[in-house]
DNA sequence: TTGGTGCACTTGACTGGCCAAGTGGGCTTC
DNA sequence: GAAGCCCACTTGGCCAGTCAAGTGCACCAA
């Protein structure tokens, strides 16, 4: 029993239209062949070029005027599926693989900004779990997780053992539910007594500090991950397009 | 003569199904009508009615599980048209709407960070446009633009009149291009005694700073905007789904 | 020369139909 | 009763064709 794998064939016409493009066959401002000449080179109907273009002009390879044809945009130089995000890879990361340490996990009260972003009383109880981690034995960052108790009763996040996964795969359980979304705020600050020591800084140094907000489809928050980070030895990045 | 403007068939249908989803007839979780039901119901055609459910899948109103049916997920919480981006709205502020003073308008060399980020030599001759804004006679942040002297060469950029339009305007037309899209970098570092001045902060202070580069469809940078705010006074807020 | 007409070519929207693949429940068979 | 098969229903993919709308150029007439 053999399982061959043939992809659709839009698919197959997506891949060699991004392979010429790649290639310079067909460069950034040149029309595509018509739909025609596409059903004709490839021996497909209409509706099946058509799929193939609409995807790649989603995708940003294309434009299409109508009367006119389609053109080349080249290689898109957005990533599509977006880079490597703060909030994302705070909430996927696994305690084993960083190199760092525990600082606490417990119950506190809610400070009065994740209170706002979890939507609950200022000074509710909630479960904060706190980590400094290292790079080379030197200290780069402390990264927090905010959950209301509700959500960590039960789970592995109120305790002091390492965790086995990221902190979404703990809160997608006790929720029930997939996050969908996250929300990020960015600002900068002076550090704190405890930051000065734990990241060695001055106490006028310039924090870079990352609150995100995780939701899920229906756009209720989660769980808070927040990092603070030396903004002199950290910058963040990003990419999206204009309009 | 009477111009009456129909929409699509496809499009119909995704208005309606987002209102029913909107109004709860089709809650969270529950299936949607098939194909073959919402063909009898609406009177289209199998693929009209596949393409309509497509792009509601693509905006995240709906999940598809092939041979189960479609499911509701509901309003997606992420606008799918991104919100307000630092960036953006640098590029395209109008200096008569924002109320603020021009600082520096001409050549200058290039400091390290820009020239990398304009891919040309570092203390290459650039174009520097500098602004404070200010909000209720309080100054609130330093904007700034800088091009490669080739760019601003013929434009207003490096005069010290105000400018009509945004700055994404002139470099356009002298790049014969439109701009796509925009790689933001952000950092906190500690003002200049310049900024001291200029903000009215103290030398301690934290500063937010965002680099933002904009680029053609092709990738290559046309022009660095930036903007330095007191880190207690703003934050940047941005949203993105999970993966 | 200039202005307008018409046609060829392009993409957009839509129809009606086909077969394949995934899912789940009921039925048959052991 | 349990295992396995079959079938109805779902979505995925594809085809052949129609009509409409936008664009640009060749052609023709004034």
């Amino acid at each position: 029993m053999t399982f061959e794998y043939t992809p659709p064939k839009y698919a197959q016409l997506i891949a060699e239209l991004e392979r010429r493009i790649d290639s310079g066959e067909y460069p950034p401002g040149s029309p595509l062949p018509s739909e025609h000449q596409l059903m004709a080179e490839f021996g497909m109907a209409r509706p099946t070029v058509v799929k193939a273009l609409g995807v790649l002009r989603d995708q940003g390879w294309i434009v299409t005027h109508q009367g006119k044809g389609r053109f080349v945009r080249g290689r898109p130089a957005m990533p599509t599926a977006q880079q490597v995000r703060t909030g994302r890879e705070l909430l996927d990361r696994n305690e084993a693989q960083v190199s760092g340490r525990l600082l606490s996990a417990g119950e506190v009260e809610a400070p009065n900004r994740i209170a706002t972003y979890l939507g609950i009383k200022p000074a509710s109880p909630v479960v904060l779990r706190r980590s400094l981690v290292e790079h080379d034995g030197e200290p780069i960052e402390i990264s927090s997780a905010w959950l209301p108790v509700a959500v960590a009763d039960g789970t592995a996040l109120a305790e002091s053992a390492d965790l086995k996964h990221g902190v979404r795969r703990y809160v997608e359980s006790a929720a029930g539910a997939s996050l969908d979304h996250i929300v990020e705020h960015v600002t900068a600050r002076n550090p704190t007594k405890e930051e000065c020591g734990l990241l060695g800084v001055k106490s006028s140094a310039a924090l870079l500090t990352v609150y995100a907000v995780a939701c899920d489809a229906t756009g209720r928050p989660w769980v808070v991950v927040e990092t603070v980070l030396p903004g002199d030895r950290h910058e963040l990045e990003d990419a999206y397009p204009i309009l």
